[in-house]
RNA sequence: GGGCGCAUAGCUCAGUCGGCUAGAGCGCUUCCCUUACAAGGAAGAUGUCGGGGGUUCGAGUCCCUCUGCGCCCA
């Protein structure tokens, strides 16, 4: 029964028990279980592009602890793990790994050798490569990488059930999320417009809200003089001068706005301006956007240099002369009534360079007022992009978030307030993000590695696509590809063809389909039966950075499909800092890599370090808290090796000494708070709790019984001490399992049959009612013995000859209690105890023979 | 500009409902090979609880305010 290693180490449990878990399918879901009886986790789906980090680790480990209570409270842990690997960062890491870049219009090339595997030379042009060929491509490499991390996720112990895996690329999840966008369509929450929107130029790609951010950029304004026209229509020679960090932009000029309550332009409202060089009649117009302090309180509208051109663009109906094409160059054709001559001077520069090149201009024509003066401002950006946004106009496909409808933002805000956030405060970011919402969410990218946006349109004689009434494969047929497959009723060589049809050249942005993780693992629509078990979902775990993306894209999706909140609780992770407190990040060249730190310091150690940070908080990455992981998991083995080693457990015993009981009544509680605790998500509390009783109970209480438990006071004194020992233990590992999954493993092996991990989480009833604080003084005073020996420089394990305790009245049965204990843990001659006001010690040690 | 969070020992952090002398670990110092553990153990020193004001018998904790740091949003 008892099977205790004479040299209890950590060294190898990690592969050993990872096989063993695997072998018994210890972590597999049973999906017989009710709803009632289930917890189930929407594991965030990590980035698969090619390396984890520290902070992986640190979040994926919290939620293993939540998992693990869990299960050991009885319930059925349904708990997959995804990969996003569709999307712009894999497609980036292709293209870096194989030197390749897709261009659509190459054609598919079966026999196709990518120019390297790994690390091209700087100097290495890509090569452009047919769509089908990059996804290959891609499929090749997402799953090496997949493999790294599952490995990894393994090593880290966590318990998920693996059969449950799925990537956000595959099949079902291509199924899953056209299948949501069909419904949405069908339903009215999805539509598709020619609209400006923002656009990376690098990526060539539309960019969402959510995908943007502010950075402080240095700019400079402009003085521009426009030409105000007279009675006959033509300049009269006054100026108007406008202030604008875009000059490039004058070529896109459509009119000059000033705020309406501004007395300075109130005459020339409804008048029309000439545009500097390029010579074009502009109206005045007002609108209370304008902000009479900026600048020269008057500025000019151009189609687009910012959200605020686009605002008085669609409020005022005034014309588009877009000159900013999708590359990011100005267009090489002038839009209407723009002088040739001066345009082309700038078609086909960089933005940049236009900007230069329309100030000399400016300048040779005396247009440029005054100096240039130069600022810095914000300006948007894609999150992953390095140039700023432009505002193209293109045909996007929308999902309703509330961004223009207030019912539905009330709603969703609502929806917030269904779910319980830890901590709690993070529920202001979401709500604080649904508030500001400006607009719809943009789901279509033009880009190549993601799913298809499953709708075909007709195209009319003259081979227009016809976007009102796209072509709808029905649900039975997903997932499809609208650039290989037919839709019904045509045949393939009508593709492209005046009167035939043509495929959504277009993808699904990442979000909108890891926006339907809990579908996606609940097997929605492909598995009812299964779906009904898990969802809504009981946990949704993620970093608060992407609350205002995928946390809420999944409430969105969750509210039109289900009515209902896609999880009851939301867990967010702080970040991992370095210990400069700056957020680790790959550039900055300060990651450590996961695997070093299992293998110095093994994984429970690891796993300590994680539980040990607060939810939400962010924390500092510390090798120090560590090795602490790594001496606890070390203490478990051995304080169990000494338990498991004084005797075997007998039928007959009781524990019965008072020492013993106040013991287990101090384990109970914190068995209370540790299910408390846990209860509330919080891991860290839990194992504080844990781990302090638990270092208590090694160097005093296990001291103070260590005699008596070996049989210096009998058999029923003995046995009373070795059944607490055991009792405690027994708890003690069970504790420790969720943040110790590999050591409480291990040292629960030595005595038991079954895994600790399916083992029943301890309840409070351990110590029947007894005082914990009936120890406290006894250990108070042993501590003042070993305190006395320290300081005169003798070992503990000498003698004192005499003890005299003065306490209080009421204090001195508790002390009485423990007093045999007491007197053999502290090796004391005569013990001697007199009533006082306060606690006083005094010790005569022996004198050394 | 709006919102949120943080500030406690040299460092990293606990401190729950307002209640004994404010705690832990690391680090530092001293001692001890003791039959679970020397990759260990026993002990010690270390505080203007960011500043100011208020409520209270009593404030690290509650309220106001200021300062500094971080994050989210515009």
């Amino acid at each position: 029964m008892v099977n205790v290693p004479d040299k209890p180490t950590l060294d190898g449990i990690e592969a050993r028990w990872a096989d063993r878990w695997e072998a018994d399918d210890t972590y597999r879901f049973d999906r017989s279980a009710t709803r009632d009886q289930v917890f189930a986790i929407d594991t965030p789906p990590p980035t698969v592009s090619g390396s984890l980090h520290v902070g992986h680790v640190f979040s994926y480990t919290h939620t293993d602890t939540i998992a693990r209570y869990q299960r050991m409270r009885g319930k059925h842990v349904f708990y997959p793990m995804g990969w996003d690997d569709n999307g712009l960062p894999t497609e980036r890491r292709v293209q870096n790994y194989f030197g390749v870049r897709c261009d659509p219009s190459q054609p598919y090339d079966p026999d196709f050798q990518p120019p390297f595997r790994g690390d091209p030379p700087k100097d290495h042009r890509a090569v452009p490569i047919s769509r089908p060929n990059f996804i290959e491509l891609c499929d090749e490499l997402v799953a090496i990488d997949e493999q790294v991390f599952e490995d990894l996720f393994r090593r880290l112990g966590l318990s998920v059930d693996w059969t449950l895996l799925y990537a956000t690329i595959d099949e079902r999840s291509r199924r899953a999320s056209q299948r949501a966008f069909l419904r949405n369509l069908a339903r009215g929450e999805a539509y598709s417009q020619e609209a400006p929107t923002m656009w990376d130029v690098d990526f060539q790609t539309a960019v969402a809200q959510a995908e943007m951010e502010d950075r402080e950029r240095p700019g400079a304004y402009h003085q521009i003089a426009f030409h105000r026209l007279g009675a006959d229509g033509e300049p009269d020679g006054e100026h108007v001068v406008i202030d604008t960090t875009r000059p490039e932009l004058l070529a896109a000029c459509v009119a000059l706005v000033a705020h309406p309550d501004d007395e300075r332009f109130r005459p020339l409202f409804g008048a029309k301006v000439r545009t500097p060089l390029y010579g074009v009649d502009v109206p005045v117009v007002a609108h209370e956007l304008a902000q009479p302090d900026k600048g020269t309180g008057i500025a000019m509208i151009c189609t687009f240099g910012d959200v605020n051109d686009v605002t008085w663009w669609r409020e005022l109906q005034l014309p588009m002369r877009s000159i900013v094409g999708r590359d990011g160059r100005i267009l090489p054709d002038p839009p209407a009534d723009v002088d040739a001559d001066a345009y082309a001077e700038i078609a086909g520069l960089t933005v940049k360079q236009a900007q230069r090149k329309v100030v000399e201009q400016l300048q040779a024509s005396d247009e440029l007022i005054g100096d240039v003066r130069t600022i810095t401002h914000p300006v948007k950006f894609f999150e992953k992009g390095d140039r700023p946004l432009e505002i193209v106009t293109s045909r996007q496909w929308y999902i309703r978030n509330g961004g223009r409808e207030p019912d539905l933002r009330a709603a969703l805000v609502k929806r917030g307030g269904e779910m319980a956030w830890h901590p709690g405060h993070m529920q202001h970011r979401y709500d604080n993000w649904v508030e500001g919402l400006t607009g719809d969410w943009l789901i279509s990218r033009q880009r190549f590695f993601g799913v298809p946006i499953p709708v075909w349109y007709r195209l009319d004689e003259h081979g227009q696509p016809e976007y009102d009434e796209p072509i709808l494969p029905t649900e039975a047929q997903l997932p499809i590809d609208p650039s290989s497959d037919v839709p019904p009723d045509f045949t393939s060589d009508q593709r492209g063809e005046p009167g035939g049809f043509v495929g959504d050249p277009d993808v699904f942005d990442t979000w909108a389909t890891s926006s339907l993780s809990p579908q996606i693992a609940g097997c929605w629509e492909d598995d009812p039966d299964l779906f009904e078990r898990v969802f809504p979902m009981d946990m949704r775990p993620q970093g608060h950075d992407i609350i205002r993306t995928w946390l809420f894209s999944t409430v969105v999706r969750a509210h039109h499909e289900h009515g209902s909140v896609p999880w009851t609780h939301c867990a967010l992770s702080g970040w991992i800092l370095d210990p400069d407190r700056k957020k680790m990040s790959k550039s900055k060249g300060n990651v450590v890599t996961p695997i070093d730190l299992f293998d110095t310091y093994g994984t429970d150690a690891v796993r300590y370090w994680a539980a040990s940070a607060r939810p939400g908080v962010d924390t500092a990455f510390s090798e120090d808290q560590m090795k602490v992981g790594r001496k606890l998991a070390n203490k478990l083995l051995n304080v169990t090796r000494f338990v498991l080693g004084i005797g075997e457990a007998g039928d007959t015993w009781t524990v019965t000494e008072p020492v013993d009981t106040a013991m287990l009544a101090g384990l109970d509680a914190v068995i209370d708070e540790a299910t408390t605790a846990f209860d509330g998500f919080d891991y860290a509390r839990a194992l504080e709790r844990t781990e302090s009783f638990f270092w208590w109970f090694c160097d005093d209480y296990v001291e103070l019984v260590k005699g008596r438990a070996y049989g210096s006071r009998g058999d029923a004194a003995a046995a009373s001490a070795r059944l607490a020992l055991r009792t405690a233990l027994d708890a003690l590992q069970r504790l420790f399992a969720p943040i110790l999954p590999f050591a409480a493993e291990e040292a629960w092996s030595w005595w038991h049959d079954a895994s600790v991990h399916t083992a029943d989480w301890p309840t409070p009833s351990l110590g029947d009612g007894a005082s914990a604080g009936d120890l406290d003084v006894v250990c108070d005073v042993l501590g003042r013995v070993r305190r006395a020996k320290t300081e005169a420089k003798v070992s503990q394990r000498s003698a004192a000859e005499r003890v005299t305790v003065r306490l209080p009245t009421e204090q001195v049965a508790s002390l009485e209690l423990g007093r045999a204990d007491l007197v053999e843990a502290g090796t004391i001659g005569g013990l001697d105890v007199e009533v006082a006001d306060a606690l006083e010690v005094q010790v005569v040690l022996a004198t050394e023979t």
